[in-house]
RNA sequence: GGUGGGUUGGCCGAGAGGCGAGGCAGCGGCCUGCAAAGCCGUAUACACGGGUUCGAAUCCCGUACCCACCUCCA
């Protein structure tokens, strides 16, 4: 079976057949560095984090970029309010952004472009369309790009310039009158009274800085070409955003984006989360609430199309699941050695795994593969069939490695020092062995007050045939 | 006003004309000294009203409600 893709742009699911053999672009949205992220910014990396697994355990070789959105009026108006330079202000909320995807185990982009990088690609670009005659300036210095002289304008989201919301945008409302057509964009701003000077950079047509489509406009086509791959971000970038994206790369003469793929939203009853609303679900606090896995395992376990609901038990449903999961692959491992890593990369998934995968991204399917494995598996570790728990072994983590969620991969390791987790150990076997002594003798209540001690203290003790093990609980 | 998405059992969530995905919670059992872990089994469902069909959660028509984008949003 091909993956199959469903491309925001056709409205349909179709065969993905890359521009070069072999190889993938991809342009995803990243974040606009102006505060902290809640779990829904998350969704769309993890989402494609997952695309991006699939595809190179399918032998290609991706490109992934994702950019920074380090200058634009949020990160000026943020940053102003907070005291910072902006571009202080932009790096501190980078480097909190990166910590959350490193945290959730999302693989480092290709290349991870800010906008400021590559303000003469963007320049270039605005000079390109004025000279095409699809951009213009006014008379306040701004320069914008005419929706009109460009017929395929609407195409994306399939909206009519004439059908679109009466009320003039942010950028109309105090732009000048030269200003042709209330739905025209900024390609370029003119610095306002009071930005700092280092936020504006000379260009043609006087200083300024760039518009947010037309930095990613910039940005594809310098690190993935005239015509790539896949232009993926939230589903709410759509329109404007994506639309305006399209519109100013096609009308410079270039292929842009051969297909759109959009990630639903992260919501709570129902409702959006959002900045705005307030009703963000800030990562820093899940982190405290549950391991990082739990927090990948619910972003990642909804079909990336689909709302994924935040309920009061979401988490600790996710918890329950990874607990089975990483319990299974730490009592197989115990029995049957630890798999090398190569070997879980290089292992076939199940078939019907790779099927759901191949179906746009059916992760709720292929979840469901993974657990008849995890069962199989639990059911061989119970028969003291070896054999057959290596199989599952590694189906399972060759599985969960897809979706970026091997519990024996060491990005989940929690013990930052060995030391601790040696001399623990020791500790925790002596009791066991009490125990063990204890029960041989029948003498119940010392062998309960040695596992309530150990509970107390966080450890849960597990009875086996072959004898008691310990799990931090 | 324009453009979309949605409504599946207590909860989450796939599916998209015919044998009730899966998970969590619940219930019953096996195992266990008891528990935990694990295993086995199990009830409850497709918003509403029409229609098409041998057969509809799935297709068509209508209705209701919810969510979103058109300003910044992942």
């Amino acid at each position: 079976m091909t993956l199959r893709l469903y491309d925001t742009a056709t409205r349909e699911v179709r065969d993905f057949t890359p521009l070069t053999p072999g190889e993938v672009g991809i342009y995803l949205c990243g974040a606009t560095v102006q505060a902290p992220p809640h779990v829904g910014h998350l969704r769309p990396a993890v989402a494609f984090d997952v695309l991006r697994r699939w595809l190179t355990r399918k032998g290609l070789r991706v490109t992934l970029i994702r950019n920074v959105t380090d200058i634009d009026d949020k990160v000026l108006a943020k940053s102003a309010a907070a005291g910072r330079e902006w571009w202080a202000h932009a790096a501190l909320y980078e480097r909190v952004f990166t910590d959350a995807y490193d945290a959730l185990g999302v693989l480092p982009p290709t290349y991870e472009p800010r906008a400021t990088g590559s303000v003469p690609e963007m320049v270039a670009l605005m000079e390109r369309l004025v000279e095409k005659g699809h951009a213009y300036t006014t008379s306040d210095g701004n320069v914008w790009f005419d929706v009109h002289s460009w017929p395929a304008y609407g195409e994306l989201t399939r909206q009519r310039v004439e059908d679109l919301s009466p009320e003039e945008g942010a950028d109309a409302a105090g732009a000048a009158s030269d200003k042709k057509n209330p739905h025209d964009f900024a390609l370029w701003k003119a610095p306002k009274p009071g930005e700092p000077e280092t936020a504006s950079w000379d260009t043609p047509y006087g200083r300024g800085r760039p518009g947010w489509h037309l930095e990613c406009s910039a940005m594809s086509h310098r690190y993935l070409g005239e015509s790539f791959d896949i232009h993926g971000g939230g589903l709410d970038l759509r329109f404007p955003h994506h639309e305006n994206e399209q519109a100013q790369s096609r009308a410079a003469g270039y292929g842009f984006a051969q297909r759109w793929m959009h990630v639903a939203w992260v919501t709570q009853s129902g409702v959006k989360m959002s900045k705005s609303l307030g009703n963000g679900l800030l990562v820093e606090e899940l982190l405290k609430q549950a391991p990082a896995p739990v927090v990948r395992y619910a972003l990642a376990s909804v079909q990336y199309r689909s709302m994924l609901e935040w309920a009061p038990d979401t988490l600790d449903e996710a918890r329950t699941t990874w607990e089975r999961l990483s319990g299974f692959v730490t009592r197989a491992s115990e029995r049957v050695g630890d798999v090398p890593a190569d070997e879980v990369a290089k292992a076939d998934v199940p078939q019907a795994f790779a099927d759901a995968m191949d179906d746009d991204l059916n992760v709720p399917q292929a979840l469901a593969v993974v657990h008849e494995h995890l069962r199989a598996g639990n059911s061989a570790l119970a028969a003291g069939d070896e054999a057959a728990v290596r199989s599952e072994l590694v189906a399972l983590r060759a599985m969960l490695d897809v979706l970026g969620l091997d519990p024996a991969d060491p990005q989940w390791s929690t013990s930052s020092d060995d030391r601790y987790a040696t001399a623990l150990d020791a500790l925790v076997t002596a009791e066991l062995a009490a125990r063990a002594q204890a029960r041989a003798a029948k003498d119940w209540a010392t062998s309960d007050a040695i596992r309530d001690r150990l509970a107390a203290a966080g450890i849960e003790v597990q009875d086996s045939a072959d004898g008691a093990r310990w799990a931090l609980s």
